[in-house]
DNA sequence: GTCTATACACCGATAGAC
DNA sequence: GTCTATCGGTGTATAGAC
């Protein structure tokens, strides 16, 4: 293996990594398993990491950074709001669907982190990106909408988190695809009944 | 240790599993593990069972059939139906913080049984069971508040799931109880919107 | 039936040659 | 810096004494 810098060997761990436990879970990501997929050697992982734990920390970091770009493109200007938040639940439904070992391997993730005591403070964070997304999204689609929302932006972005992690964990257990756009459209349509119209200077009404 | 019952080895080496799996999740409930935690030998184990994942499947099954006591309790007669169902979300989520590795134990096996092609039919089954125990509660609670739903049974119970998974999920990670009773609030609203009140003989309006 | 002892594979991590 | 070889530990599962 030609000689690379400190970060870009991490870099390649924590995205063969990725691949592992896409494939195989968190279970399945031993050093062994990851180094082979980076077609590196052992001990270059412990030259790179101090340890297992530190990498999937790292790791973590890395999706909680990167999932910004999720669905912001699923906003088109000029649809009304309902059929924006129903747009967008679908375009992650669609996400969930080609590819579900990854929406189940985040879940993985959290529930590895909450069991490992130096990695338990990460679950907070990964919400924390989860909501942030969710914000950013109802808030343009709101804007593209001509709406604002009537209940504080935080509380609506937990609770539309708290729809796609519900509609996931049910599709992954049974494959639902009907069922699960049953909820999608109850999302859609109580989460829209939250929009109220702007206001605008001719005095509408 | 006595002779014990064939029937009775394997009970008792499934609750010491529910035990471990509780305390140090899914992964550290090894075979070493369980037999210390149930007093056993580990030869005892695998005369008791062919496999680890044989007795993780007896397990799934106990659980699955275990669950409907949940909180039926929670259902009070003469309550509206707004009430009732944020008093049995309350309860599920007062259960949730008095034990919040146990639900987390659940989602575990969940996604352990995914990953184990032998087990990968077990969630559909877990989720039937939550399913069912949605349908019940949200039938008495409709029937001693004197209405009936709008939206099929079925339908409803997979929303009030997905609720509950999503607000626990989010609360296991940040552990904002706040938070969690916003979109319980949330959920009780929308849910109990979709109760009509039974139009009794005397033409009521 | 229940035990101790052990087989055998794999784990994370490291030593030491190059 | 990168490799091969190996350490100490633990995993599931089994053999064989009692």
């Amino acid at each position: 293996m030609a000689r690379l810098s400190s970060d870009e060997r991490r870099a390649r761990l924590v995205q063969a990594a990725l691949r592992v436990i896409d494939r195989d879970g968190v279970q399945g990501a031993t050093t062994r398993a990851i180094v082979a997929e980076a077609g590196m050697s052992l001990a270059s992982f412990h030259y790179a990491f101090r340890s297992r734990d530190e990498m999937i920390s790292e790791l973590i970091a890395f999706v909680v950074e990167n999932e910004q770009q999720v669905s912001l493109a699923a906003v088109r200007p000029g649809t009304d709001i309902r059929t924006a938040v129903r747009a967008g639940l679908q375009a992650f439904f669609e996400l969930l669907v080609s590819n579900p070992t990854r929406e189940q391997a985040l879940f993985e993730l959290m529930h590895y982190s909450l069991r490992t005591p130096e990695l338990s403070e990460l679950p907070r964070a990964q919400y924390a990106s989860y909501f942030r997304v969710a914000r950013v999204l109802l808030d343009s689609g709101a804007a593209t909408a001509g709406v604002t929302w009537s209940l504080p932006i935080d509380e609506l972005a937990r609770i539309l988190i708290a729809f796609t992690d519900g509609l996931t964990l049910a599709w992954l257990a049974d494959r639902d695809d009907a069922a699960a756009a049953v909820v999608m459209d109850f999302a859609a349509d109580t989460i829209s009944a939250l929009a109220v119209p702007i206001r605008t200077k001719e005095h509408q009404r």
